[in-house]
DNA sequence: CGCGGGTTTGATGATGCTCAAGCCCGGTGG
DNA sequence: CCACCGGGCTTGAGCATCATCAAACCCGCG
């Protein structure tokens, strides 16, 4: 159950058998099953949930109904609403499964202690954030200066298990364009071929 | 020279006074003029910039010539391609003075020995990591749900030190419009009031 | 078999981009 | 001191991309 993570930390820092055995401790097993709701946007996010296995994600949704996918979390990723575990504030966020999932869970005390205790772990976070970081400034950078189909291409190369895992209106949620035009896309795409 | 830092680093975690006075030696104060680089995109960063005084912008250079702004920074912020500075690979953006600046400048060795050394010094830039996630996911809901009217009244209200420090231009970029749909947006929003 | 959510397809329209020209203003040199 | 650049901002016209609204279609599931 605890391998994804054990190896997430690992390949970015080093920790004895004996430390990553003992840090598992930290971690609350949970099985969730697809459509199943982790966060609620309004409540307090209590959790930062790494994916041993499954797919989720997570999304706001504006007064008028709109939903915005913000990422994806696949196996060995971490997901939560940072903002709301950190600063003890509502949720602006939604997590949802979108496959049945096994995840590990880490309370804000647990996740304090095991910094406190390892300074590795700390390490790793810090590096761990480093990393998410720069995938976000890319997006940004793809939001602005890539068309729908630009995206959507890189989308497909960089990841392309998103693409065969989620649902086709959640992508186009996520590359800030609309289903109709997403579909017109891949349609467009596979009669070029 | 180094109030910016110091209290950059106490509003996020208990540190003594001494340790503070200690801390000061890691960095290189560096004094850059309006329109100078710090940074150029296919150089390896070596730092990571924190702004005393001044203000800077990072943006990448597409083939075409097309500037698009990711970052400004101010006092009490810190500015750098994380990406390339971390991973030692050629950086993607270029890093340029947009007032006279006093920088502290902070290099990989010297950040290793620092959070090697400082414990709190590492849980410092985990949380400051954190906090620089929440603001690129907000900015990622903005580019992709606001019109470029409420973009651009977002960060009227959220930075308006930007709007007054930057030449319009780089606003644009940094919105992710063009310099002439924002000259229009200002218009038609003084027409209003 | 029929329901329902998700995807596709079509028609229309708005937002914001492109290209082009003019304007404003600060800086430079005669 | 003034004329003349030149960059940045403004203004205008036309157009492309993508959103919206609406309907049909597809397919898995009860």
């Amino acid at each position: 159950m605890h391998e994804q993570i054990i190896q997430s930390i690992k390949s970015r820092v080093e920790i004895s058998d004996q430390d990553a055995e003992m840090l598992k401790r930290y971690f609350i097993p949970k099985k969730v099953r697809k459509r199943q709701y982790i966060l609620n946007a309004g409540d307090i996010c209590q959790y930062m949930a790494f994916v041993e296995k499954g797919f989720l994600r997570s999304f706001s949704v504006e007064e008028n109904g709109n939903e915005h996918v913000i990422q994806f979390a696949m196996e060995g990723r971490w997901i939560s609403d940072l903002a709301s575990f950190f600063s003890e504030v509502n949720a602006v966020y939604n997590i949802e499964a979108l496959e049945d999932c096994e995840l590990l869970l880490l309370t804000k005390s647990a996740l304090d202690e095991m910094v406190g205790q390892f300074p590795q772990v700390e390490r790793y976070f810090r590096i761990l954030m480093q990393e998410h970081i720069i995938t976000l400034e890319n997006r940004i950078g793809y939001a602005h200066s890539y068309t729908a189909e630009e995206k959507y291409l890189k989308l497909m190369k960089v990841h392309p298990t998103i693409i065969q895992r989620s649902p086709q209106q959640y992508i186009a949620s996520y590359l800030g364009i609309t289903p109709e035009t997403l579909s017109r896309i891949r349609k467009q795409l596979s009669s070029k071929k």
